[in-house]
DNA sequence: GGCCCGGAAATATAGACAGCATGTC
DNA sequence: CTATATTTCCGGGCC
């Protein structure tokens, strides 16, 4: 099908935007969308694989939808997933189409989000914006949700599943479900009322196959196709592809694998590449630990690993240069399987087995195929290559049954578990008042269209539970949340954690910094390090203020291995807002500096929750807690808190300008010189216009 | 005594969402 | 309770 029969959907104008992309006629799944009712108001659930078109698909049916006069919410799940759409879609603005972004702590420029035509979120945010009532999102009249497979995640399914049922409450929007190809995707369809689309069509032909002992061999349609001897190891099989001008992606097991293979590959990868001193500079710009200097290492040489272990500034530049042609080879944990869009000619899985809780356990089907799937970059390779390694004739059974000519995992709801339940009950019982309106509601969510199971058991006594920690109260027939519920839910963190705050602030006046952050580390919103054979210290160092914390369990109790990693994270932090070095932080809890951000971020944003329930029941310390929230965001101590809000000074600057007498804005502005020689003229410059600028604005 | 080697024992293990309040002819 | 791969440790053989 032409492109330029879609111009009396679209327009002749958005048909031109589309050709400027270099797209002329469209591939035949997404004909078959079209045809299935893409220009209706049908809802549909789209199966196809990665890199045929499901993003197109939502563009014309978007760009339809504006033109109509309707509204559009792209949900996706991960921020760099909703920055790439963001981009991606901008090109609409072309034709009038006003497009916004909202994600975590990040919104998209100055203007409302009630504006836009398109906004595109994640799927904790739009539940967070319903919580928080945005009266923009009852207009959204298109819901389109990407990667809907992800309803089967165990961590973060149900809250999909809830906002996708509470939108089909609120606003009845039509909706389009992209999916990965999955065996019930006629069962979301049917929960959906949704016609079906389903199809294996890739634009560049896909050979997978196995390396073992030297030998490559190639299956498509169930049949070996071709095979020969190469090499003995990952590197002949990399040189390989890169001789006849490919890349290559790499997936391994553990971050240090992936480190040490990249190290490895680059001894002999260099030659493909010119200079990459650029990139590698700018890599050890943000960061200079460790790891940042293996990582610059590896890129001058033309390989890169990627990990959650990079700062994601490090983690953009890895993708661009790999797009550029620059970096030959991404070596990567599951961080790349289902981000970002990052094809290559060859993959390779250099191991199919991933850590998970008690043992190691080979990776689900549905990951082998999307990793798969990154093979082959349309219209720059006449086809894709994926390669798993394997060290046994059972393993290589295996792989060929299970993976390669094996059926990928039906999609099950996860919304069944309690704390899923607990969390989304208190947020829905504002609006379904009674445990019948609750029930009825749950009985439209994906889960009971699966298991067709009664929730009202469990709704008991989560409700129970929550007029025990005030969050409720119970009315003739009608239930009613309490301010403190109300608030929790708004926070959009888990009740126990609200529980956990409002009974332990309501309990003592005095909290030392270190009982603060601890308390944050106990709650099961927060997400704590690890603790290894030789973290004795942790131990050691934490008798100092054992008594200041809040709770402390005996060392014979089984939770004490819990508690130590609640402790570390606790003095990770405390150096953090104490202005330890990062990169000696880096090196003392044994994490890299990606992992810092992580833990940051997180912790923040509980410190906030923990500063307005301090705020709400008037503790002593309120505006301690509020102190913090702004501490741990900046890493420093209560008397940088000033110097740091100007954009451009952070924990390394303000400290200097501290040490040299500045010690405000004020004085900043009265010592211009000065600041000039502390922290470079440049920078000075910048902080004092900001700071005039503000005042200005600030009367 | 020092060194190398093989095998046993110890060790470590992926990823990543969320608050908030903005302003104006 | 479940696995795997890498690193470290240790003892034996050898020069």
């Amino acid at each position: 099908m032409d492109i330029e029969e879609l111009k009396d959907h679209i327009s002749t104008y958005a048909v031109r935007i589309i050709e400027e992309r270099g797209i002329k006629t469209l591939f035949p799944p997404q004909v078959e969308a079209v045809k299935a009712g893409l220009f209706t108001r049908k809802n549909m659930v789209i199966a196809i694989p990665t890199a045929s078109g499901k993003t197109l698909l939502a563009e014309l049916a978007m760009v339809r939808e504006i033109i109509e006069g309707g509204k559009c919410l792209y949900v996706v799940p991960l921020r760099a997933l909703a920055m790439e759409k963001y981009e991606e879609f901008r090109k609409w603005e072309k034709i009038g189409a006003k497009v916004g972004m909202s994600i975590g702590d990040y919104e998209s420029r100055d203007e409302w989000l009630s504006e836009n035509d398109i906004v595109v979120t994640t799927s904790e945010k739009a539940d967070s914006l319903m919580r928080n009532r945005a009266g923009w999102l009852k207009d959204v009249t298109c819901l389109v949700v990407d990667e809907v497979h992800l309803l089967d995640s165990a961590k973060r399914g149900a809250t999909l599943e809830i906002l996708m049922a509470k939108m089909r409450k609120v606003c009845n929007p039509r909706i389009i479900a992209l999916s990965a190809t999955i065996p019930n995707a006629d069962e979301i369809a049917a929960w959906l009322d949704a016609v079906c689309v389903k199809s294996d069509w890739r634009p560049v032909p896909l050979f997978e196959g196995i390396f073992f002992n030297g030998r490559l061999e190639f299956y498509a349609d169930g049949v070996l196709t071709e095979q020969r001897k190469i090499g003995k190891d990952i590197m002949a099989l990399v040189l390989d592809c890169l001789e006849q001008g490919g890349q290559v992606l790499v997936f391994d097991s553990t971050r240090r694998n992936a480190e040490s293979t990249a190290l490895k590959l680059a001894q002999r990868v260099f030659r493909y590449i010119d200079s990459n001193e650029d990139i590698a500079k700018a890599v050890l710009e943000e960061n200079e630990g460790e790891m940042s200097q293996r990582l610059a290492d590896c890129i001058r040489m033309g390989t890169a690993f990627h990990h959650a272990g990079l700062l994601n500034s490090q983690r953009t530049a890895v993708e661009k240069a790999f797009r550029e042609g620059r970096v030959k080879v991404v070596v990567a944990t599951p961080t790349l399987a289902a981000g970002v869009n990052l094809p290559a000619r060859r993959v390779i899985i250099k191991s199919y087995h991933r850590f998970g809780g008690y043992a190691s356990e080979p990776i689900k089907t549905i990951e082998y195929k999307q990793m798969v799937g990154r093979a082959g970059r349309p219209g720059l390779d006449e086809r894709g290559e994926a390669v798993v390694i394997v060290r046994s004739n059972r393993s290589r059974e295996e792989v060929l049954n299970r993976y390669i000519f094996g059926e990928v995992e039906r999609i099950t709801s996860k919304l069944g578990a309690e704390n899923h339940l607990r969390f989304h009950t208190l947020a829905l019982s504002s609006d379904f008042r009674s445990i019948d309106a609750l029930e009825n509601f749950f009985e439209s969510t994906f889960f009971f269209h699966q298991n067709e199971i009664s929730a009202r058991y469990e709704l008991e006594r989560i409700l129970l539970q929550l007029e025990r920690w005030e969050m409720l109260e119970f009315g003739e027939n009608s239930i009613s949340v309490t301010e403190l519920g109300d608030m929790v839910s708004r926070l959009y963190i888990d009740p126990l954690t609200g529980f956990m705050f409002y009974s332990e602030l309501s309990k003592r006046d005095e909290f030392t910094e270190i009982a603060a952050l601890h308390l944050i580390c106990r709650t099961p919103d927060m997400e704590n390090l690890y603790i290894k054979k030789s973290d004795d210290w942790v131990e050691e160092e934490a008798i100092a203020f054992m008594d200041e914390l809040t709770y402390a369990p005996s060392p014979y109790s089984a939770d004490y291995d819990w508690f130590l990693a609640e402790v570390k994270t606790a003095m990770c932090l405390h150096e953090w807002i104490n202005e330890s070095d990062e990169d000696e932080i880096c090196e003392k809890y044994g994490i890299a500096p990606g992992d810092l951000m992580r833990v940051v971020e997180t912790a923040e944003w509980l410190a906030y929750a923990l500063s307005k329930i301090a705020a709400f029941i008037n503790h002593a310390q309120k505006s301690f807690f509020s102190g913090l929230v702004k501490r741990i965001k900046y890493g420093v101590k209560e008397e940088l808190l000033d110097l740091v809000e100007i954009k451009g000074i952070g924990r390394a600057r303000a400290r200097k300008l501290y040490t040299a007498g500045i010690r405000n804005r004020r004085e900043l502005v009265e010592n211009r010189q000065k600041a000039a020689v502390v922290i470079g003229k440049r920078v000075a410059e910048k902080a004092i216009a900001q700071i005039e600028n503000d005042l200005k604005r600030g009367g």
